[in-house]
DNA sequence: TCATTAAAGTGACCAGGGTCAATTTAGTTG
DNA sequence: CAACTAAATTGACCCTGGTCACTTTAATGA
C-alpha cells in the first residue's frame, strides 16, 4: 500500500530548491555543481536523485517557474494593440532566455513534451505561453493588425520558431557586435504576422 | 619555428575519424563513448582531444560532412517549380535530423557560429543551406510561387526556423502518433512563403 | 507498546568526458 | 651524424553526474 508524502520529504525538496536557487543566483548556471547543491543542503547525493531524474529535472523547476512569472506579467500587461506592442511585451522573456545557454537548451528539451512528470512546470508554461500569444494574435486579428488566413494558434507556434532562432543565432555570434535577438526578432515577426497589404 | 603538419598528424586523424562513423553506424550516436573509439583506434585518448576540441567537436565533423552530402543531392537536383517541390526537396535533411536527438542538438549548437576553427565542416554547411534556399527561392519568387516582399535570404533563414521548430516538437513528442516532421513543416511553409492571395 | 513495513535518505561506487606533465617521434641544422 | 627543437602522442589522473544496495525514520495496526 502507498502513503501520503511525509512532511520531511517536502521540506527536503523545498531544501534543495532554495539551495539550487541561491546557488544559480550567485554562480550561474552553468557553474552550477550537483555535489555543492547537496552539501549546503546538508543531504546526500541520491536524496537529491531521488527528488528530481536528473540534473536538468532539478534546474526545469527553477526555470519553469521563472518563465511562469515572466508569463504572469505578460497577461498583467494585457492585450497589446500592435505588432510592435507585442514584440515589446516579449522582451523580458526573451532577455532572459537569451541570457544563458543553459536555459535555452533545457527549454529546448522539455518544451512540448507531453508532460508525464507529475511537475513538469515547464511543460505547462509551454503550452501557457502558446494560449496567451495565441489570445492576443486573435485580438489583434479582429483588429486588423494581424493576417487573418492562419489560426491564431498556428501563427503563435511560428513566434516560438523565430524566437528560438533569433536566440539560436544569438548564441553562435559569440562576438557581442551583433544587433540585440529584439531587433533580429523584429522583421521576422513583421514578415509573419503583417496582413497582406 | 612552426612545422607542417606531419603525415603522421594526418593519419591519426582519419584513423579517429574512421574509427568513429563506423561506431556511431552501429551504435549510433548517442551510445559512442570517446574510449570505444581511441580503442579501437590504437591511440590514447589525449590524442583524440589533440585532433578535436570535444567529443562534440568530433561527432561535428562527420554530422558537417553528411549534411554536405545532403546539400550536394539538393543542388543535383536543380531548382523546385513550387512550394511543394520545395517541401519535398528538404525531406531527406529533415529525416537525418530528424532521426537523432544528437543530430539536432550538435547541429542548433554549432550552426551559424562565425566559424573560428578550420574545420568547422558545419558552420559552412550552415551557410551554404541558406544560400541554396535563398537560390530556389528567388526563382520561385519570380515564378509568383513564393511572395516578393521579402529578401530570399531572410525567407530562407525562416525556412530554417521552422525546420527546427517541427523537429524539436517531433522528438518532444516520444509516441509516434504524430505526423511525420514533414507534414507538420508543410503548413508553415505555405504560410511563410505564399504570395498574398 | 511493540512489531511491521513502506517511505526517506545515505554514501561508496561507477561511468565517461576531458586534462596535462611527461615522453616519444621526426624534421632541421651545424 | 649528433644535437636540438617542435610536433605528436601518451596514459595516469581528475571531475562530476548519476546509481543502488543498504540503513534509518516514522506511520500503521494488533
Amino acid at each position: 500500500m502507498s502513503r501520503q508524502p511525509q512532511k520531511r520529504r517536502l521540506e527536503t525538496r523545498a531544501k534543495l530548491l532554495e539551495v539550487t536557487s541561491a546557488l544559480v543566483a550567485s554562480e550561474g548556471y552553468s557553474g552550477l555543481k550537483v555535489e555543492d547543491v547537496v552539501k549546503r543542503a546538508g543531504v546526500a547525493k541520491g536524496t537529491l536523485f531521488s527528488h528530481f531524474r536528473d540534473k536538468d529535472g532539478l534546474l526545469a523547476v527553477l526555470i519553469g517557474a521563472e518563465v511562469m512569472r515572466f508569463l504572469d506579467e505578460m497577461e498583467a500587461e494585457g492585450t497589446p494593440d500592435s505588432r510592435e506592442a507585442l514584440l515589446q511585451r516579449l522582451a523580458p522573456l526573451l532577455d532572459y532566455v537569451a541570457g544563458d545557454r543553459v536555459i535555452f537548451d533545457l527549454l529546448l528539451r522539455y518544451s512540448g513534451s507531453t508532460g508525464t512528470e507529475t511537475d513538469e512546470v515547464i511543460t505547462e508554461s509551454f503550452y501557457r505561453q502558446i494560449g496567451i500569444w495565441a489570445a492576443w494574435i486573435e485580438a489583434l486579428q479582429k483588429a486588423g493588425e494581424v493576417r487573418r488566413d492562419c489560426a491564431p494558434d498556428f501563427l503563435a507556434e511560428g513566434i516560438q520558431a523565430f524566437l528560438n532562432q533569433v536566440i539560436a543565432i544569438w548564441f553562435c555570434m559569440s562576438s557581442p557586435n551583433t544587433a540585440t535577438p529584439l531587433e533580429a526578432l523584429r522583421p521576422f515577426l513583421d514578415a509573419w504576422l503583417a496582413p497582406p497589404a
